[in-house]
DNA sequence: CTCCCGTGTCAAGCAAACTTGACACGGGCA
DNA sequence: TGCCCGTGTCAAGTTTGCTTGACACGGGAG
């Protein structure tokens, strides 16, 4: 993938304040495997909205509290 | 598609209240096809995080008012 | 030191999301 | 009457999210 997606996380942030959760658990809690937490987290491509609310659920906040969407890419080729 | 996908949304609804807005505009808004933009709204399938946040953008209110996720169905085994 | 854990990475592959293009149908208007 | 518009649908094709499986590396525990 060329490109590393618009879309930025907190999910590392909320794993921590969570009490320590490993990627691993996050994966299994959403139903995910390892790689794609890993994927996602670092923002290699943006996760499914199905995935996204998931996510939120498991750390009890709201989608746009774990994922922030900068406005308008000034589309720099 | 057999699974109808969990995430349900308000996007024709929200069309409307932003004064008649036809799905081939509403398309080219969040840079999509008009098919997508049909099937999105039909719920034939959920879109991906960063189209889901345009969306929200164009009608100016946050993803959890235009796409609502069920918690935790029955689970179907 | 050696083993296990949490993390990250690569590769191949499937499925879902998205695209392009064509066609159908009802309603309003010239 | 004929035609344009908004909507919906089918089909085939490309992209990309997600999976399985294997391997690497640093740190802490035995």
């Amino acid at each position: 993938m060329v490109k590393p997606t618009k879309v930025t996380n907190s999910i590392r942030a909320l794993r921590f304040a969570q009490g320590q959760m490993t990627q691993a658990e996050l994966a299994e809690r959403v139903g995910v495997t390892r790689q794609t937490v890993i994927a996602i987290e670092q923002g290699r491509y943006s996760p499914s909205l199905e995935m996204a609310f998931q996510i939120a659920r498991v750390f009890g906040v709201a989608v746009e509290d774990v994922f922030q969407y900068p406005r308008q890419e000034g589309a720099t080729p």
